[in-house]
DNA sequence: AGCACGCCGACT
DNA sequence: GTCGGCGTGCTC
């Protein structure tokens, strides 16, 4: 028999099998799983992806071992990764590794793959009369009331020898999955009578594959009606996926989830040990599983006959793979609800403004929840203009916002702050002559983090102690300009004594189980006030947080990006939105140097549609997306001249060979020029259809593959420019 | 990732 | 002539 043996090494054609021959001491069941081949002077692993007949021309080499006892790659998968590899033109062999757990990709250096344990029984067709030993009695009593005992529990490792010796008792492996949570049982849901249309409308839609939006404000009760339409879907024997972002920072759904569907449900989230993630997808791929609950790479769980695909938050930024395969997770969710047949329901608060518009358009079916589920209205937005603030001395928070604090810490009620920056001070200036310190890999200047001492680069993670004496004129002179988490916290400990605060920032966060522990603290009451980056901005439910306040609301609206107004306004109206979430009203104060902005405005106002339509005007007056495609292409090189140069060359190639409606702008210098000592280019693509865009994209990268003084990737429907 | 091959300059 | 440097291409 021979096969087809996708390897793994980056082989010049994008997705190249070679062929071996299985000789006849292996299983003929080959198909998706790994084996080690023989290839040129190494032995390297590979996956089995077709059988084969005997090539003519040259000689095969022999498949040396079958890595896998149960196939990794489904049918699907197999399937699957074509289509990821042809979309985002990337190799094939990249596609199936980020399919899989660390443990099963091939040449995974990770050593936990399946757990097997030693068990031991009683040999049921032995009479067990002789024994008289007081030690081997008391080991056949606890077997005959326990059917099968862990061997290393038993005590008297002699005696239990003995009875093995005596083929009294059986010893016997078996696997063992790693994870056991306790399963708490959750109380009945009631689903409001909006819920219930939407659901109902939504189970209209099995069995076709629709992509249906969701459209529920802040507090509206989606994650209510997702459980519902899960239940459904099981009932009617299928199986769910449900993704959501940076699981770990949603403990109480993933605790809701388990309450519920009890084993049947798997939680992929980055917590998850090598070791677990493996026995998660092995129960999936087993069909043990019913429903699976995870982050992006959750969309590649190999369940069997799925009913529905839920991506929740789907303006997430998370959803979009940001190195190879570049993949964004709604085409792929859309590429398998066709395969299965079965919807995919997108839920937010604050859709992108591509979903939306397909969604008025008619290609998605757009559903709404516009009330709370409390009842209580979304929580009244205060906008402060920041620039009268200053002028009172007031750098940090307002007047507004002091009050505010001291009223709700009366109450006994909880404050959450976001200032979407970490560290101590933005960077570090000299007074005296302007030296600012900048990363020596990057183009970016050091943010200074009291806690540790040092100064940071956030971009390559490059710190140094920090100096009190500037390096360039040695005056002691150094000024601290702008503030992260960490000066915000101080600012707010000395300015509210009494009160006890807590910072979540990727500092705070960066020890496992440590979000969950902030999450923990805060939700006890220990803590009256939680100072965070956008990290506190999702999902988050606590209800005695009446106050949310935003120290600095326009820190995502300067940066250059055409998304940065959405971006704005999706982080004010789901923050804002964490106040208020239960019995209690909440209130909300965005600090401004725009007060007129139309990004802050919408969001104090919680008036999505008419942030949408504001929006929409000015993407089409620029030609942004959804009025256009935009794909980037990124030019890096150790060498800036070569770099510049090579990028001038791909874009002469591009004018000459692209379709002429296709807008081809740059090459230009990438947001941050310098990163790690690489120089990076981009040119930005802009069309709405171009015919031999894949064609000459494919041409420019094998054109480059060899080349490794420079690297071309090339990003479809970037998330930043 | 290695390794062979081949082209070119430098040197006994 | 011939040794070795390294850019290029191949590995079933």
């Amino acid at each position: 028999m021979y096969v087809e043996v996708l390897v793994e090494t980056k082989v010049k054609s994008n997705d190249m099998t070679f062929t071996y021959y299985v000789p006849n001491i292996f299983d003929n069941d080959l198909i998706g799983k790994r084996v080690l081949v023989p290839f040129g002077k190494r032995i390297i692993e590979g996956f089995v992806i077709n059988y084969t007949h005997k090539p003519e021309g040259y000689d095969v080499k022999s498949v040396l071992k079958v890595i896998d006892e149960e196939r990794v790659l489904n049918d699907e998968l197999i399937e699957l990764g074509k289509f990821i590899s042809d979309k985002y033109l990337c190799p094939l062999i990249y596609s199936y590794q980020v399919m899989l757990p660390k443990a099963l990709k091939a040449n995974a250096k990770v050593t936990s793959g399946a757990k097997k344990l030693t068990y031991v029984k009683l040999n049921e067709e032995l009479n067990k009369a002789e024994i008289k030993v007081r030690e081997q009695l008391a080991i056949i009593n606890l077997l005959k009331e326990n059917k099968e005992v862990l061997k290393s529990s038993i005590k008297s490792k002699a005696s239990l020898k003995k009875l093995i010796e005596k083929n009294i008792v059986i010893e016997y492996t078996k696997e063992v999955y790693r994870l056991f949570d306790e399963e708490k049982d959750e109380k009945k849901i009631i689903l409001t009578q909006a819920q219930k249309e939407v659901s109902l409308a939504i189970q209209k839609r099995f069995k076709t594959n629709k992509v249906i939006l969701l459209h529920g404000v802040t507090g509206s009760g989606k994650t209510e009606v997702y459980i519902d339409i899960v239940k459904s879907v099981i009932k009617r024997g299928m199986t769910a996926i449900m993704l959501v972002p940076e699981i770990s920072l949603t403990p109480q759904i993933n605790a809701r989830f388990k309450g519920i569907f009890k084993g049947a449900v798997a939680i992929l989230h980055s917590a998850l040990s090598d070791g677990e993630r493996h026995d998660e997808f092995r129960r999936i791929n087993r069909g043990e599983v019913k429903v699976v609950i995870g982050a992006r790479s959750a969309i590649f769980a190999p369940l069997k006959n799925i009913g529905i695909i839920i991506i929740d938050e789907e303006h997430s930024e998370s959803y979009k793979q940001e190195n190879n395969p570049r993949y964004n997770t709604l085409d792929i969710a859309v590429k398998r609800s066709e395969t299965h047949n079965c919807p995919v329901l997108l839920g937010s608060a604050t859709p992108t403004i591509e979903s939306y518009a397909r969604a008025k358009k008619g290609y998605y079916e757009l559903l709404k929840l516009d009330k709370r589920v409390n009842e209580k209205p979304l929580p009244k937005v205060m906008i402060v203009d920041m620039k009268g603030e200053i002028r009172k001395g007031n750098t940090i928070i307002s007047g507004v916002l002091r009050e505010e604090i001291i009223k709700t810490l009366a109450k006994n009620e909880q404050v959450m702050l976001l200032i979407n920056r970490r560290g101590y001070a933005n960077y570090l200036s000299c007074k005296n002559c302007g030296f600012t310190f900048k990363c020596p890999n990057c183009d970016i200047t050091l943010t200074y983090h009291k806690t540790s001492g040092m100064m940071r680069c956030h971009y390559c993670g490059y710190a140094t102690k920090k100096v009190n004496v500037c390096p360039s004129c040695k005056a002691e002179a150094l000024r601290e300009v702008g503030g992260g988490t960490e000066k915000i916290e101080e600012f707010i400990k000395n300015e509210f004594p009494s009160s006890k605060v807590l910072r979540m920032d990727a500092d705070t966060t960066s020890k496992k189980g440590s979000h969950f522990k902030i999450i923990n603290d805060f939700n006890s009451g220990d803590y009256n006030i939680l100072v965070g980056t956008q990290m506190i901005s999702k999902g988050l439910n606590f209800p005695n947080v009446t106050l949310v306040g935003v120290i600095n609301g326009d820190s995502s609206l300067n940066v250059p990006n055409f998304r940065s107004s959405e971006n704005t306004f999706n982080l004010l109206d789901q923050v804002t939105g964490r106040a208020g979430r239960h019995d209690k009203e909440g209130k909300a104060i965005i600090q401004t140097f725009n007060p007129e902005h139309y990004s802050i405005v919408c969001a104090a106002k919680h008036d999505y549609e008419g942030f949408f339509n504001r929006e929409m005007f000015i993407r089409k007056r620029l030609n942004y997306p959804p009025y256009c495609f935009i794909t980037l292409i990124k030019i890096s090189s150790k060498d800036f001249n070569y770099g510049i140069n090579e990028a001038k060359k791909i874009n002469v190639y591009l004018r000459d060979n692209l379709s002429k409606t296709t807008s081809i702008l740059g090459p230009s210098m990438a947001s941050v020029l310098k990163v790690n000592n690489v120089y990076n280019f981009q040119i930005i693509l802009k069309y709405k259809k171009d015919d031999k865009l894949y064609k000459e994209l494919k041409n420019i990268i094998k054109l480059y593959e060899a080349n490794n003084k420079v690297k071309i990737e090339i990003d479809f429907n970037p998330i930043s420019l």
